[in-house]
DNA sequence: AATGACTGTCAGTACTTACTGACATTTAAA
DNA sequence: TTTAAATGTCAGTAAGTACTGACAGTCATT
């Protein structure tokens, strides 16, 4: 009677970690907590990672994303406004959303555990260079009205972020519709 | 040599634990840490608020902030698109700014205190209704291009919060510019 | 059948921390 | 000076929690 023979033992611990960790914090929660979440005794918990400490950096190491950020970008990009500020607004949240709760852990614990949110994120500034670069190339090819670029980058992802931070109690807007609409009225304001 | 007589010892013991909570969270700070940054012995605390849950309650009843959001506008809006988002960029960021620690402990305590959260904020519904009205009349006015209303001030807001969420790590933006050069893409993406 | 890797149980240690009681001390007003 | 209110000191309690050691059970492989 296994219950998930796809994922190992360890990783079951990980997961349960960082879903109450996220939820309730580092110090809200209990090894017996996790233990008993991932369908473990406290000892085995112990005997795999050998102290708390050391379960959230394993959780860190296996589940960290700070690099997924960047190539998707230079290949799909097609120098049309809306169309690439559409891919990088979808692939902004789907990074994001896929990562949540690594996310919330950062959030949360920035001041208890120094150096953790610092590898993890900060809000993704990959993002917002890359975004730089390109509305500094786009501006080089009269394809943008005359705009501080890493304003504009800043804003706009600023934005998103903002969206995905409050999407627990969005309700009646889908992020789908608010990415068109938002990215619309960028292209809107950033064209010549 | 008293320190600061302007402000009562309850005062000084609240704004040290609003202080501590919102940087290190509630489990995260001892009541010996409050009320030694307050300048006071750990007695003192309780003697004044009965046990650690009193007194970060008391905290938020004397440091609540939700209602000042409302009036500031329907007095101060010409219907001149660009000029009201200014103000209401900067008064956004200025009330954020007062309450940034409330804020912040509202964030990182939303699972641990159920009912906290929800009293605090759920980043100010009032700003959004309150700016998709605004949006709605101006269409009505002619004034601005057939857009989703709620939409557009849910983008607009959540820009807003996504720079005040960030704002520790700017460094070579500044606020004001931000909002400026913000604005006007929206002015410009707006305005029919 | 025997082995080895993994897990559970249970009792217990060491430390932290919210919170209390008794008593002395300060401070300011009467 | 007397009094009352607020604060400090100190010792201590009770509960929670990270973490350990000893021992036993399970289960697949040989």
């Amino acid at each position: 009677m296994s219950e998930d023979s796809s994922i190992s033992n360890s990783d079951k611990l990980l997961l349960a970690a960082i879903d109450l960790i996220a939820s309730k914090g580092y110090k809200g929660v209990t090894t017996q907590e996790i233990a008993a979440a991932a369908g473990f005794s406290e000892k085995t918990l112990f005997r795999h990672f050998g102290s708390k400490q050391n379960l959230l950096e394993a959780a860190f190491d296996r589940f960290h994303y700070a690099e997924e950020m960047t190539r998707l970008f230079d290949e799909k990009l097609i120098w049309d406004l809306q169309a690439d500020l559409l891919l990088i607004s979808r692939t902004y949240h789907e990074i994001m959303n896929r990562n949540r709760k690594m996310i919330m852990i950062s959030v949360k614990e920035a001041d208890n555990l120094p150096g953790f949110s610092e590898r993890t994120l900060k809000h993704p500034r990959q993002f917002i260079s890359i975004l730089t670069n390109y509305f500094t190339v786009m501006a080089g090819k009269g394809k943008l009205t005359d705009v501080n670029p890493e304003i504009q980058a800043y804003s706009f992802i600023s934005m998103n972020y903002g969206v995905f931070a409050n999407n627990l109690d969005i309700g009646t807007i889908s992020i789908e519709t608010f990415i068109k609409e938002s990215v619309q009225t960028f292209t809107r304001g950033l064209t010549p």
